[in-house]
Formats: C-alpha cells, sequence, structure tokens
DNA sequence: GATTTTCTTTTACGCCCGTAAAGATTTGAA
DNA sequence: TTCAAATCTTTACGGGCGTAAAAGAAAATC
C-alpha cells in the first residue's frame, strides 16, 4: 500500500493526524510511546509529509538561509560546509545560496530568500559593495546573524575574526625575525575586513615604533590571485617594494604574489639565498601548496561556524530578538611555513 | 496597502485571480496588455506569491536541484556557479546541494530533494563511491541528467569530459617535446574519471609506440592536494620516478606534486636547469598561480555547464524523457604554462 | 460587420497540512 | 485510590494557490 498524505500515514501507524504533524514537527514533543508507534510505521511505509504543505501554514518554516559572498572562494566553501553540517544536526534545513561576488546578486538571493520565509539567516555579506540599505531591511524582517564582514547595524549579531588580534600576532612575528613588513593590499578592497586589517597593521607597526609601508595596488573585484600576481609582479620587476617582507592583506593575493615572486627568479622564504618574506592572512586551504608554503594567520573556521549556527538557532529557539547587538571576533593562530 | 496574497493583488491590477496565477506560472502564457497591467502593478506593490502555496498543487514545480560531488572542490564551484545562472536566465529556480564527498551525505540529498519535488536534477556524482542503486531508483523518479562522473545507466544523459581526447592531447605534447610521461595517480581514486583517464593514457602510449609506466601511489578520498604532495615527496626523495616526466591525472594532485618538488629543490619546468616536468588535467583556477604555473588540458566547464542545463530543460519543458540515453562529450584543450 | 479564435472572468473545488478548542484518555505522583 | 497534569483524539477551519469548466469578452480573420 502506497501512502499518499499524512492522513493515511496517521491511519496506518494508529495515531491521529494532529499527533503526527505534531511529531513532525519536533519528534520529542510526543509522549515516547506515541513516538515509537510513529518510527515503527515510518519504517514500514517510509513516508515523509509534503514539504510544501508542512511549510505553508506554520508560522516558522524549519530552514535556515545561508547567504555566502562568494562560492568559489575555499574560505566561503569550507565555512559554509561547516555551518550546513551544524544546521542539519540541529534538525533544521540549509539553504545555501552564493553572491558570486555581485551586490546585486545579493539583493536578490535575500529577496528570494524572503519568500522562503526562513526561520533565520546566516549571512555572509560582501560588505563594502553591499546594498547595506537593502541588507538591513532584509534584517529587519527576518532574524539575520552575520559573520565574516561586519555592515553596520545589520543582523542581530556578527561573528568573525579579530583582525586586531591577528594581524598583530603576524606583524609582531615578522618583525622580531626581520625586516618589518610593507603592507600589501588592495586600492579599492570589496571587503571591509581589509580596512580593519589596514588599520591593525597601522597600529601594530607604531606599537612597535616602526614606520609603516602601505602598498596600495590598483585593484578591485574579487579577482585577488590575479591582481596579486599582476600587482606583484610590476612591482618587483621596478624595483618598488620598500622592504624585503612583504605582509598581503589575504592569502589569495599572497598566492598571486608568491606565484609572480617565482617567475621573477625572487626567491622566497627565510634561507640565507632568499630575498623577500611573504606572509598572507586566513589560511585559505591552498596555503599549504604554495611555493614555498606559506606563513599565515588562521582563521577559526571551525569557532566562526559554530558561533554563528548556535547564535541563529537559539533566537529561532527563544523567538527573542536579543537586544543590543553582540559582536563575537576570534583569535587567529599564527601558521609558520616557509614563507616569512 | 499591503497586499497579502494573490487574490487582493488580482483585486489591485485589476485582473482576475487565474489569470495571474498564469501570469506567475508562464509570463508570456497571457496577453500582452494583460501582462503589461499585472507588470504595472508589480511595480507598485511589490507582490511574490507563496512559494509554498504555488508549488503545493502544481505537477511539476519550477526548481532545479544541482547535486554537485564537493563544492569545496573549485571545479564544483566553478560549473555549479555556471549552471547556477543558466537555470536563473530559463526562470527557474536551482537549489544547490554539495555531497561533501560522502556517499551518504549524496543519498540524503537526493532523499532531501525528492520531497522538494523538483522538476528536474543536474546532479555530478561521486561516481565510484557513489551508491549507484539509489541514485538509479531517484533517477527513475526524477528527471535527471549526469556531468562531469557517469554512473552507467542512471539518468537521462551523460555530459562530461572526453577524456580519451584530453589525454592524448597531452600526452602527445609531452611526448612531442621530451620524454614520454608516466602517469600518476591514487590507486583508489573516488572518481570514474581517473579510470578513464588511466586507460586513455595506456592507449596513448601505445599508439605512440612508448611503454607505458603507471605510479599508482596509495590514496583514496578527496585530499588530492595532500596525496599528491606526500607521495610526490616520498617518490622524489627515494627517486623512484620512472621517468623525468609526470602526467598527473588530475591538476590537484599536481598542485600537491609541484610543491613537493619544490620543497626538495627539484627544479620543474622546461629550462636546461629543471630535471622534471609535470603536468595535469583540468585547468583548475588554481593551477595558474602554482610555481612553475601548471601546464595542464582545460576542461570547458561553459560548454558542460550549458549543454546538462539545456539538456534538463529540455527534457522538463517537453515533458519527454529521453529514450536511449545520451552522452556528450566536450574536447580539452591544451593549456600551455611553464611545468611542461 | 460577422465569425472564428484566443484570451479572460467567474465559480468552484481540492491540495496537504498547521492549528485551535474541547473533550477523552493516559500518566504519574500524592 | 484519587486527582491533576500531560497527552491524545475529534472536529473543524483556513491558508494560498493550482486547476478545471463554463460563460463571457476581446482580438484576429475574413
Amino acid at each position: 500500500m502506497k501512502i499518499r498524505n499524512m492522513e493515511q500515514f496517521a491511519a496506518a501507524s494508529g495515531i491521529s493526524r494532529p499527533t503526527v504533524s505534531k511529531y513532525f514537527n519536533d519528534p520529542e514533543s510526543v509522549r515516547k510511546s506515541t513516538r515509537e508507534r510513529i518510527e515503527a510505521a515510518l519504517e514500514k511505509f517510509d513516508y515523509r509529509p509534503n514539504f510544501y504543505a508542512m511549510n505553508q501554514n506554520r508560522r516558522l518554516t524549519k530552514n535556515i538561509g545561508v547567504v555566502v559572498a562568494n562560492l568559489a572562494d575555499p574560505f566561503f566553501a569550507e565555512i559554509s560546509r561547516n555551518i550546513e553540517q551544524l544546521i542539519v544536526e540541529a534538525g533544521f534545513r540549509p539553504i545555501l545560496v552564493s553572491s558570486h561576488g555581485s551586490p546585486e546578486e545579493e539583493a536578490d538571493a535575500l529577496d528570494s530568500l524572503r519568500s522562503i520565509k526562513p526561520a533565520g539567516v546566516l549571512l555572509g555579506p560582501l560588505g563594502r559593495t553591499s546594498d547595506s540599505e537593502a541588507v538591513r531591511a532584509f534584517c529587519n524582517d527576518v532574524p539575520t546573524v552575520l559573520f565574516d564582514s561586519d555592515i553596520e547595524g545589520a543582523g542581530e549579531a556578527f561573528v568573525g575574526s579579530d583582525n586586531d588580534q591577528s594581524i598583530g600576532l603576524i606583524v609582531d612575528y615578522l618583525c622580531r625575525t626581520g625586516e618589518p613588513p610593507a603592507f600589501f593590499e588592495m586600492d579599492q578592497p570589496p571587503n571591509p575586513n581589509a580596512f580593519k586589517r589596514r588599520n591593525a597593521y597601522l597600529a601594530a607597526m607604531d606599537r612597535l615604533g616602526h614606520a609603516p609601508n602601505l602598498v596600495q595596488v590598483p585593484g578591485e573585484g574579487w579577482d585577488f590571485e590575479e591582481i596579486g600576481f599582476r600587482e606583484g609582479t610590476r612591482l618587483m620587476s621596478e624595483n618598488a617594494l620598500p622592504t624585503n617582507t612583504v605582509l598581503c592583506s589575504n592569502d589569495r593575493l599572497a598566492i598571486g604574489f608568491l606565484s609572480a615572486a617565482y617567475e621573477l627568479g625572487k626567491k622566497v622564504g627565510l634561507g640565507s639565498d632568499c630575498v623577500l618574506r611573504v606572509a598572507g592572512h586566513d589560511d585559505h586551504p591552498f596555503s599549504r601548496y604554495t611555493c614555498p608554503s606559506l606563513t599565515t594567520v588562521a582563521q577559526d573556521y571551525r569557532a566562526i561556524a559554530d558561533t554563528a549556527t548556535r547564535k541563529i538557532l537559539n533566537i529561532i529557539e527563544t523567538g527573542e530578538r536579543e537586544e543590543g547587538r553582540k559582536t563575537h571576533l576570534f583569535d587567529g593562530k599564527l601558521v609558520m611555513r616557509g614563507s616569512a
């Protein structure tokens, strides 16, 4: 016999439909003996409630939107993998969407999520280029927790890395072990972390009593490796680098920069035959395999994913939009490899 | 005034509800003047039909599932980006799910997609490790087009790369310009393309009258870079490479291998000071930035995404499950860079 | 202008399930 | 055993929309 709807399934399991409905909403909400009878029937008939009918009249669906700036960036791929897993474990359903680096797509994604009535949303926004009005409007309607990039006043909370701490860490390290670093970055970075990191660099250099060296190269958009390669090539072939130590604003820039150094025959690393030290920030999954392997600061992916997810689940379950927007920042860890 | 449902929106636009419903199902299905009136009202009231109510009674939803083996792999990230875009342009809604390299998650993903009643699914399966019974069962219920990895007898069609052609191309090139290559691969690759490539290598070498050299290193799972690095290090430090030219089964293995060569001080490339040539396969987004940059064969991402998407859209629109499962294979293009 | 064709309106029903309220039953503690 | 609390059943309604059929209106054809 083929079960067609909850009515029939309820009959087959010998439980009333409202109770079965309650079970599917939250298995713990029914008595143990009832739960067992339903689960026994489930084994026999493999029925699943109609997804659409189920969500139509629910005050809150069991869907949680996950919007990331750019899935092609392994950082976001990795963090959304963690988040998805946690959401599933909590009995919710993740809906993963990428903005592909475009503000319009980000706004579209939020708009489109709205029609799915998610119980909550985890948003890793574009940042500087986001349509911040649209984002704030969305956050007013749907409980949202931001991660990675902050947008002022948007969402219930922000979870990210403490750029002051992490940049401080690597600047300390670089200064301690050689020439103080110059800071290599794009002049128009899409991501607000870039600004925080720049300021953190300036502060750290100041604290250590060194004159800062900002190297701001023309560049916008998300093709970081390309920009790092192109501008690195230009700077090095013009001998325009102010120091022999370069701290890149993120690992993807550093990956391009290292590639440029290799092509130009400039040996990077710590050995006596090396002319350059290069460091990055993020511990991008590929940075272990650059040549030489990249010294960097690891962001605590798991802690970020974990905290952001717990935060949104808590808001959903208590129904309380917390008062006072909170910010959770995690420390980075120094990852010493061959490049600096 | 706030529009709460289609009834109210229909009233506000001066059109009957069934016609409005028809419009949302397919804007082209109503008269132009009617369409214009509805769209004028849309500007004023920004109403959107309830996603759940909308899909509940439709024979076919406007959702298309996109399931990929591993979103953390930039190949899948890139191809799913293309697919998503094409689906949106066609007026459908993509639902992106990653299996994260796990057969259980793949089966779960399909199961979970089923309850969403997708009009069709584009599946880039794990391949060898897939639960092929579950996949075939799914394909029986839901029109599915496979891409990247094939599973025999599953789905309406398969779209991928012609490994015979692409491997032939690079083997030809390598033989023409130096010592014939050895083929570097894992002994337990998760992906069936690996087997096809191995056979293509054997055939190409045979055709050119060279003795083949298979280097099968212990390795399973998806940590290709790690395996390439570890086993590359081992082989090179033991001087166990049979030739000075290595063709890796895919770019990610090559990335690890190149990193290992660098660490060991073995110069890779074409110069007279180089002791090794290394090539890959796929044109992975990162392969431009390896040291030296990686010579490889580019898969035609766009053509694969395009064909697979058009295929599923066609099946959906005509309602015909084509008879006779078709296979579409695209040629690779040689990408000559520094490593070989 | 008459006729055919195409599109729209009206009316009505059903999809599958969430939810509410009231009464019946079970459970667990006093 | 008694009684209150927890849980379940029954009954009933409604959500927002797809869809079908019949009748009406508009556009296209001649």
